[in-house]
RNA sequence: CGCGGGGUGGAGCAGUUGGUAGCUCGUCGGGCUCAUAAUCCGAAGGUCGUAGGUUCGAAUCCUGCCUCCGCAACCA
C-alpha cells in the first residue's frame, strides 16, 4: 500500500509564515497516520524558484539568483527540521533533474500538438514595461501613465488548455473526491471551467531566470508548466530511473491553500491529460489563517512567524494548534490568545495534567511505583472502554477524510472521559483501605491503558510528547507502541511501572505571555518593514527620498476649495464615488476611491480641496476631471481634507 | 443581477441524509484533593440574520431581502 501527499512548492521570496506552516503540518500529520497505519509513504514538498521576481530580488541584494535563493531555502528547510516535518523528499525547480524533466515534457507536448507556437498580442507601453488588454486601457493610452500604447507581437508558446475543458468537466462531475472540499468544485465549474478555458501561454522572453526551451533558447518555460511539474518530476518521471513514478502516482492527496485550487485543478490536470498520465486522486484545498478576520499580509504587518512561537511552546504545541483550531477546508483564526488558550486548557489541564496525576498516583500508592498483578475492574471500566475504542474507530473515519480537526477532538473525548473516570473512581478513597488494593490497581491500570492509547493516537499530530508519555509509564517504543496496538483495550501488561517527570505541557500565564508575544512581534514586523523600505530605496535611490520642489514647481498644482452637491456610488465597483463638486461658477464630476469611508449622503455638502488641473481620465467610464484630495495613514485608512473655516467654494488653496 | 463563502447563547465554532439546538473558552454556584490554582458536577444564557414558502415537522429544502468576508474589478 502506498500513499503519496505533497503540499504545494513555495516560492522563496520571503520568510514563510504561519500559513504555510499549516499547510505542511496537515500534510506532515497525514503522512506520519498513514506511515503508522502500515503505507509506504512518499511525502513531498519543496520550493519554486524561478521566475522574475525571483531575479530581482536578487539584483537588489546584489547577488546571483541561485545565491539569493539557497539562503532563503536553508531558512525553510530549518523552519520544517524546527516542527518536525518529516518529508520524504524536498524538490527545488532548480535540481538538475526536475529542469531536465520539465524539458520533455514541454518538448513532448510541443511534438505532439499541445504545445503550439504563436504570437501574444499585446498593447505595451515601454516606459511601463507592462502589457494591458484592450479593456484595460483609458481612451486608448496606458492607463499607468496615459502616454500611447504600442501593439508589441511577442512570440510565445502556448498551451492547448482549451482542447481538455470537456474532459475536465467530465472527470470533476463522474470524481466528486477530486476536488474538495465541495464549495472548490462548484467555484471551478462556475467560475472558470463552464465559461470556457482559454489557451495558456507557457513560455516567456522578458526574463531569464528559468528554464529554457530546449528547442528554442530565447524562450523559457513560465510558470505553470514548470512549477506544477514537480509532483512528477521529484519521482523521476520521464527519467531514466521512473521506479519511485511508477509506484507513487498518482497522488492520493495534493495538499493546497485555496488561493492556488485553481492551478491545481485546472492547468494541472489538464497538462497531465495532454501527456496521457493519471490525474491525482485528490486536490484538497484548504482554508486560511485569518488575523482578527482579515487576510495575513506583509503590508498589514502582521504576518505571524512560525519560529517565534515554536521557540516559545515547542512544535507539538503550535502542531496541535493549527490542526485542532480550524475546521479544515475553512477559514480560521489566529490569535494569539487563542493558541494559548488551547495550550493550557487541551494541553496543560487535559492532557499534560492526565499524565501526572496517573503517573502520580502509582508511585505514590505502590512500591517502586509498580502496580500489582492483581487487579479488579469496577462499575466504569466497561463505559470507558467502549468510549475508548469508539473514539478510535471514529479517529480513523476522520483521518481518511482529512478532518483533522474531527480526529483530534476524537481523542480528546478519550481524555476527557479519563480524567472524569478518575473523580469516578475516586482513587484517593481506595488508597486509605489496604482491602481495596486490587480495586485501586485496577483503576490506575484503565488511566494508563487509556493514556498508552491516547498517545499514540496523537503521534501523528505531535511526534515529541508520545515518547515523554512513554517514559513515565515505563513503555518502550515497539509492539505497545504501534497502532494496531489500540484496536482492542488491554495490550498493556499490568505491572505498569511508573516514573513521574517533567510536566510535558506546563501552563502558561497568559496576561504575561500575551503581553510578550506582543511585544516581540510587533518589532518583529517592523524591522521587517523597515528591511524592505531601505531595499527600496536601494532600487529607486530618489524616488523615497522626498525631494525639495520650488515655489514654481508648486504652482503648477492647481488646488481650490470645492463643495460636494451631489454623490452617488459608482455601480458594480467597491471604493469609487462619483461626485458632483462645486468649483467657483463651474462644476465638475470627480470620480475618487473613497467609497469604504465615505457614504454618498454623508460626502454632499462637504468642503473639500480639489486638485482641478490634473489632466482628465475615465473611471469605469466616467470621465472624472480632478481628484480629492485626502489624507490616508499606514493601515490605509483615509479622511478627505478641506477647509478648517467657513471659505467660499472656487476659492484657491496656496 | 460577476464568482464563492459566512451570519447559531458573552467569545470562537459544530450541526453530514429535515424530527425537541450542541462543543470549547468565559461567567456563576457546588464537589473533590490524586494532579500543572489543575479536575469533576450543576446553572444561567440562543425565537439558529430577516421576511415569506414547502412539510405533520426546518438551523437544516425553496424564494426575496439585509449584512460581513474573500476573489475579480477598481483606488488620479
Amino acid at each position: 500500500m502506498t500513499y503519496y501527499i505533497t503540499t504545494p512548492i513555495y516560492y522563496p521570496s520571503d520568510k514563510l509564515h504561519i500559513g504555510h506552516s499549516y499547510t505542511t503540518v496537515a500534510a506532515d500529520a497525514m503522512a506520519r497516520y498513514k506511515r503508522l497505519r502500515g503505507y509506504d509513504v512518499m511525502f513531498l514538498t519543496g520550493t519554486d524558484e524561478h521566475g522574475q521576481k525571483l531575479e530581482r530580488r536578487a539584483i537588489e541584494e546584489g547577488v546571483t539568483p541561485i545565491q539569493f535563493i539557497d539562503r532563503i531555502v536553508d531558512g525553510i528547510k530549518n523552519l520544517w527540521t524546527t516542527m518536525d516535518i518529516s518529508y520524504d523528499k524536498f524538490i527545488r525547480t532548480t535540481d538538475k533533474e526536475h529542469v531536465k524533466a520539465v524539458q520533455k515534457i514541454f518538448k513532448r507536448l510541443y511534438e505532439q500538438g499541445d504545445i503550439y507556437k504563436s504570437e501574444y498580442v499585446g498593447l505595451y507601453c515601454t516606459p511601463c514595461e507592462s502589457f494591458f488588454t484592450d479593456h484595460q486601457l483609458v481612451d486608448g493610452k496606458c492607463p499607468d501613465c496615459s502616454r500611447d500604447v504600442e501593439e508589441v507581437k511577442e512570440e510565445s508558446y502556448f498551451f492547448r488548455l482549451s482542447k481538455y475543458q470537456e474532459a475536465l468537466i467530465k472527470h470533476i462531475e463522474e470524481n466528486p473526491d477530486f476536488i474538495q472540499p465541495q464549495s472548490r468544485q462548484n467555484e471551478m465549474l462556475n467560475n472558470f471551467l463552464r465559461p470556457g478555458l482559454e489557451d495558456l501561454c507557457v513560455s516567456r522572453t522578458s526574463f531569464k531566470w528559468g528554464i529554457p526551451v530546449t528547442f528554442d533558447d530565447k524562450h523559457i518555460v513560465y510558470v505553470w508548466l514548470d512549477a506544477l511539474s514537480n509532483y512528477i518530476s521529484a519521482l523521476g518521471f520521464m527519467s531514466d530511473d521512473d521506479t519511485l513514478y511508477k509506484k507513487f502516482w498518482p497522488a492520493n492527496v495534493q495538499l493546497v491553500g485555496k488561493e492556488i485550487v485553481r492551478f491545481h485543478t485546472i492547468i494541472w490536470p489538464a497538462m497531465l491529460l495532454a501527456l496521457g498520465e493519471p490525474l491525482p486522486k485528490q486536490v484538497f484545498g484548504h482554508g486560511w489563517l485569518v488575523i482578527d478576520g482579515g487576510k495575513m499580509s506583509k503590508s498589514k504587518g502582521n504576518v505571524v512567524d512560525p519560529t517565534v512561537l515554536v521557540e516559545r511552546y515547542g512544535s507539538d504545541a503550535i502542531r496541535y494548534f493549527l490542526l485542532r483550531e480550524v475546521a479544515f477546508g475553512q477559514d480560521g483564526n489566529f490569535t494569539n490568545e487563542a493558541l494559548i488558550t488551547r495550550i493550557n486548557a487541551d494541553l496543560a489541564n487535559d492532557l499534560g495534567n492526565l499524565t501526572s496525576r496517573t503517573v502520580a498516583m502509582i508511585e505514590k500508592y505502590f512500591d517502586d511505583g509498580i502496580l500489582p498483578v492483581i487487579q479488579e475492574t469496577n462499575e466504569f471500566d466497561e463505559s470507558v472502554q467502549a468510549l475508548i475504542i469508539d473514539n478510535v474507530t471514529k479517529m480513523e473515519q476522520n483521518m481518511d477524510q482529512l478532518f483533522l480537526n474531527s480526529a483530534l477532538e476524537n481523542i480528546w473525548l478519550i481524555i476527557r472521559r479519563l480524567n472524569k473516570y478518575i473523580d469516578e473512581t475516586m482513587p484517593w478513597i481506595l488508597a486509605k483501605d489496604v482491602a481495596n488494593r486490587a480495586k485501586l490497581a485496577g483503576v490506575l491500570y484503565t488511566l494508563s491503558e487509556g493514556l498508552r492509547i491516547v498517545s499514540i493516537m496523537i503521534e501523528p499530530f505531535m511526534p515529541r510528547t508520545p515518547d515523554k508519555i512513554w517514559a513515565q509509564l515505563g513503555i518502550e517504543r515497539g509492539e505497545l507502541t504501534a497502532w494496531d496496538s489500540i484496536h482492542s483495550f488491554g495490550m498493556l501488561p499490568r505491572d505498569v511501572q511508573a516514573k513521574k517527570g517533567e510536566n510535558i505541557f506546563p501552563r502558561i500565564d497568559i496576561k504575561k505571555e500575551l503581553a510578550e508575544l506582543d511585544f516581540v512581534e510587533t518589532k518583529d514586523n517592523k524591522t521587517n518593514k523597515e528591511d524592505k523600505i531601505s531595499k527600496e530605496d536601494k532600487i529607486s535611490k530618489d524616488a523615497s527620498i522626498v525631494e525639495n520642489i520650488t515655489i514654481e514647481d508648486f504652482s503648477k498644482v492647481q488646488l481650490k476649495v470645492g463643495e460636494v452637491i451631489k454623490c452617488e456610488k459608482v455601480t458594480k465597483t467597491d471604493k469609487l464615488l462619483v461626485s458632483t463638486i462645486k468649483i467657483g461658477a463651474q462644476t465638475r464630476t470627480i470620480v475618487s476611491g473613497i467609497a469604504k469611508y465615505y457614504t454618498p449622503e454623508e460626502f454632499v455638502g462637504k468642503k473639500v480641496v480639489v486638485v482641478t488641473n490634473l489632466k482628465p481620465v475615465k473611471l469605469r467610464g466616467i470621465v472624472s476631471e480632478g481628484m480629492v484630495l485626502c489624507a490616508s495613514d499606514d493601515n490605509g485608512d483615509l479622511v478627505a481634507v478641506g477647509p478648517l473655516g467657513e471659505m467660499v467654494a472656487g476659492a484657491i488653496v496656496k
